[in-house]
DNA sequence: GTTCGAAATCTGGTATACCACGAACCAGCA
DNA sequence: TGCTGGTTCGTGGTATACCAGATTTCGAAC
C-alpha cells in the first residue's frame, strides 16, 4: 500500500487568490460599461469566506498591479494605460534578451531543439490557426527561452509581466498579419541560439519584442487611446 | 496662509511596513546565532498594533522575498542563497542595460551630466572614503541610470532587487580594491551615453554589473558558502 | 428651483476571539 | 532504556465585530 501525502500547504488563501486572479483576468476591463469597483464584503460572501483572508489576497493582487486599493474609497481593478503596457514590454524585452544570452552559454542542444517544436507548429499550419491559439503558443515560446536560460528569477519576473498581456490581447494586439513575421523572427532567434552567438541572440530577441512594442504603440495610438484612463 | 493637505493615505499599514522592512534589512541574517523566526503576536505587541494590519504587511514582505511564511510553522526571514543573489544580479544587469539603451535615446545632456556629478565624487577623493559610503553612491549611480531611462517600471523592478543587496554588502561584497575599477567603469559608461552609442552603453552597463556578479560568486564560493542554507 | 449642510450609510481599516494544525513534551509500556 | 501514542501548548489561519473616513442623500432655507 502506498499513500501520497495530502498537500496541506494549499491554504484557503491560495484558492481565493487563484479565483480572484482568474476572475480579474477574465474581465473585459476596457469595455465602457464595466464596473471596475469591487465590493470587499460582496466578494467575501460570494466566495464563502470572511474578509480577512480575502484582504490578504487583495494586498497581493495589488502588489502585482492588478488592483488598486484606495483607502476608504474602494478597491478597483487597474486599467493599464498605454504607457504602462509599453513599459512592461520594454521590461520584458530586457529580461528575455538577457535570458537569450544565458541560454547561449548554458542551454543544451536538446533544450534549444525544444524551441523548434513550439515554433514549427505554426510555420506549417499558420493558415487556419486562430489568433488566440497562436497567441498562447507565442507566449509559450518566450517562456521557454526564459526557462532554458536557467535563471529562475528572470522567468518569474517575466511571468508577472505576461499576466498583464491578457488584457492587451483583447485589444487586437495580435492581428493575423503579424503572425508570419513573428514566426520568422522566432526561427531566426533559434538559429542564433544554435550558433551560440550571444550578442546576436540577444539582439534578435530584443528586436523581436521591441517590434511588438512599436506595434502596440501604433495600434493604440491610432485607436485614439492616448488618455491616461484607458479610453 | 497656506496649508498642505494632510496625507491621509499614509495608513498604519505603511508605517508598519516601513518599520518591519527596516528592521529586517538591519538584521545580520547570515550570522550563525540569529533567530530567523518571527513571532507574529510578539511583533504586533512591540509595534502596538493588532495582528490584522501586521499580517497584511507580512504578506507583502513575503512577496518581496524578504520573508517566508510557513503555515502553522512560523514566519522566517529569508536567507538568500548564493544562487539567489547571483540571479538577482543577472536580472539587475538585464534591467539596467536596457535602461542604458533607452537613456541613449531619450535622456537629456543635462541628465547624463548629472551622472558625472555622482561618479566624480569618488574619482577624486577615493582614498579616504569608506566603503559603506561608496557603496551608497554606487547604488545611487545605478539608480540614476534607471531614472534617466524614463522607464519607471524598469526603475521600480530594479529597486526591488537593490533592496536585497543590503545583506550582501555585509558579506564584504565591496572590497576596497574594487573601487578604482568601479569608478573607471562608471566613467566609461557615461562616455558611451554621451556618445549616444546605444549598443556600447548597453554592453558597458551589462559588463560592469556582470563583473560584480562574477566577483560575488568568487568571494562567496571561496568562503565556502555553497550550501543552500546560507552557511 | 437651487444650494448648502447634517445625518444616514457605505467602504475599507483595525481589533479581537476562536479554530485547526504542528511540535514538543511526557507518561506508559515493552 | 527506548519507543510509542496521547496530551498540551504555541503558531498561523479564519471569522466576526467595531471604528472612522468618505460618499450620498435628503430636507430646509434662501
Amino acid at each position: 500500500m502506498k499513500l501520497n501525502p495530502i498537500d496541506t500547504s494549499v491554504t484557503l488563501k491560495d484558492h481565493i487568490y487563484n479565483r480572484m486572479r482568474e476572475a480579474i483576468l477574465d474581465m473585459d476591463i476596457y469595455s465602457d460599461d464595466v464596473d471596475l469597483r469591487l465590493d470587499e464584503r460582496g466578494l467575501a460572501e460570494q466566495l464563502g469566506v470572511s474578509r480577512t483572508p480575502l484582504r490578504e489576497v487583495l494586498v497581493r493582487l495589488e502588489q502585482e498591479g492588478l488592483l488598486e486599493v484606495r483607502p476608504r474609497r474602494g478597491i478597483f481593478v487597474q486599467r493599464k494605460t498605454l504607457s504602462d503596457i509599453l513599459e512592461m514590454i520594454v521590461a520584458w524585452a530586457a529580461l528575455e534578451s538577457m535570458a537569450a544570452r544565458l541560454a547561449c552559454d548554458t542551454a543544451t542542444d536538446r533544450q534549444i531543439a525544444s524551441l523548434r517544436t513550439i515554433a514549427m507548429k505554426y510555420s506549417v499550419s499558420k493558415s487556419g490557426a486562430d489568433i488566440a491559439e497562436y497567441s498562447d503558443d507565442n507566449i509559450r515560446f518566450h517562456q521557454k527561452i526564459l526557462e532554458i536560460s536557467g535563471c529562475e528569477l528572470l522567468a518569474r519576473m517575466a511571468e508577472n509581466l505576461f499576466v498583464h498581456m491578457h488584457a492587451v490581447r483583447r485589444r487586437s494586439m495580435a492581428e493575423e498579419d503579424r503572425v508570419p513575421q513573428s514566426v520568422a523572427d522566432h526561427m531566426e532567434i533559434i538559429e542564433a541560439l544554435e550558433a551560440r552567438d550571444v550578442d546576436l541572440a540577444e539582439a534578435r530577441v530584443r528586436d523581436h519584442t521591441m517590434r511588438l512594442h512599436d506595434h502596440v504603440r501604433e495600434v493604440w495610438t491610432r485607436a485614439g487611446i492616448t488618455k491616461n484612463k484607458g479610453e
